[in-house]
DNA sequence: ATGTCACATCTAATGTGA
């Protein structure tokens, strides 16, 4: 039995009240089979479900107030939900939730921003990071086709970065965030558009103020990690900045990939 | 010199997080 072509997307939609329009046309131009969003900024009885449903998707959603929230729209449906690592450390921070659809286990997060590196948010983003770590180890085969994707809040590598020097150091940009990425990924999980795309920046976020799109002083924080299986299957991957133009945009834009 | 945005709150200007 052989899995269906997937062709799967990230967004950090800041606001899926805001930008419920943005999203809705997003799907129906770029016609995703599964589309992970992350901070929603809803909670659960306010996420705009029927609109979704309408447009031919099913969701799992996971939200609370004001801050953070993650989703998962498929055309297939979404089994086996999950919205929490299930550890001793679970919090009310809605930042994670996976599910099993189309044959792939999905799994979609909102990494802590981190604030500034002496903030005890700093700390609690690489322990959440640590968490997830974990998470994956009793969750993931090698062998299996699974995907991790979502705004990470680090750039792994210099090219990731506009401005290597100016960022050298700060929050998204350290070596202990770079590291816990790392460790995320380990053996069983490869950054897909890195991974095609070797040679190009590939930004996927830019910050609203000081003109950051129009002179694309840009980051690449979102990402699609996918076990071995399933980067055998992949055709390409990139990120859909005309997404990132227009009136009232969010400040990250579509991370997309297709696979075979 | 935050050239911004979303969301919440004692519904108007301000705080918070990014």
């Amino acid at each position: 039995m052989s899995a269906p072509p997937l062709h799967v997307a990230t967004w950090n939609v800041n606001g899926i009240r805001a930008r419920e329009a943005r999203v809705l046309d997003w799907l129906a131009a770029a016609q995703p089979d599964v589309l992970c969003l992350q901070e929603t900024k809803v909670t659960d009885d306010k996420f705009p479900v029927e609109v979704f449903r309408e447009a031919g998707y099913e969701i799992a959603w996971h939200g609370q107030p004001k801050y953070n929230g993650v989703a998962i729209l498929s055309r297939a449906p979404l089994d086996d939900v999950e919205v929490s690592f299930g550890d001793a450390e679970d919090d009310e921070q809605a930042r994670f939730i996976a599910a099993t659809t189309m044959g792939v286990r999905v799994m979609c997060a909102y990494v802590p921003n981190g604030q500034a590196v002496d903030s005890p948010k700093f700390a609690y983003k690489l322990r959440w990071f640590d968490r997830l770590t974990r998470h994956l180890d009793t969750h993931v085969e090698v062998t299996g086709s699974a995907l991790l994707c979502g705004d990470f809040n680090v750039a792994p590598a210099d090219l990731d970065v506009h401005d290597p020097q100016a960022w050298r150091g700060h929050v998204l940009c350290t070596v202990e965030e770079r590291e816990a990425l790392a460790r995320v990924c380990g053996d069983r999980l490869l950054d897909l558009v890195r991974r095609l795309h070797p040679g190009s920046p590939m930004y996927s976020w830019w910050d609203y103020r000081q003109l950051g799109f129009p002179k694309n002083r840009g980051l690449r924080i979102d990402h699609i990690l996918v076990t071995p299986a399933l980067g055998a299957r992949a055709v390409d991957a990139g990120v859909d900045r005309e997404a990132r133009k227009g009136k009232q945009p969010s400040d990250h834009a579509p991370v997309w990939a297709r696979f075979a």
